[in-house]
DNA sequence: CGCAGAATAT
DNA sequence: GATATTCTGC
């Protein structure tokens, strides 16, 4: 459990982000080898992208408009307009979230009903445009009448999603 | 050839 | 467990 994983992936950015802190020039391509060398600094990679709440709910909020079927990474791409994200991000964590699904639902079906790790119940689905620079404004109106079966995602992070300028290297 | 989905790796 | 990457099907 030595786990020297600092990663510390909340606190992206909390309160001042004027001096562009990450640089992200490593390129550890050491590849494990079969020799007395210590090379295990593979899988250290970050530069992974951290869905905060309010990513979240774009995201969300944008599989809700499409239709829980009908979402495709491309369309939510489109519609939560975030400049960069790529399409396999979106998917990625598409994945995520229908395999959350599959999983809640068919389970307990209705009987237990009381998740077990705390799901908060969101009532804010707003699509507060993160970055816009061309005129792809998105129209969107949720609200939170939902069938209560859907009632699953999301985790409140502590304190720390606070939304505002997005900013993840790239 | 691009996109979406699952499978797999880190 | 979460996200990225890879592979396959369409």
């Amino acid at each position: 459990m030595a786990a020297s994983s600092a990663t510390d992936p909340a606190t992206t950015r909390t309160a001042s982000e004027g001096s562009t802190p990450l640089e992200n020039e490593v390129r550890d391509d050491d590849m494990e080898h079969s020799n007395g060398e210590i090379t295990d600094i593979r899988g250290l990679r970050e530069c992974r992208l951290s869905w905060t709440a309010q990513l979240h709910r774009q995201f969300i909020a944008a599989v809700k408009h499409l239709g829980e079927d009908k979402a495709v990474p491309k369309k939510i791409l489109g519609i939560m307009n975030v400049k960069h994200l790529t399409r396999e991000q979106v998917a990625s964590h598409l994945q995520k979230y229908r395999m959350r699904q599959k999983k809640s639902i068919p389970t307990a079906s209705r009987s237990k009903c009381f998740d077990q790790d705390g799901c908060m119940e969101i009532t804010d689905y707003s699509l507060p445009k993160d970055d816009l620079s061309s005129g792809s404004e998105c129209m969107l109106e949720e609200r939170k009448d939902y069938p209560s079966e859907d009632l699953q995602d999301l985790q409140w992070d502590s304190d720390k999603q606070e939304y505002g300028p997005c900013l993840w290297n790239f």
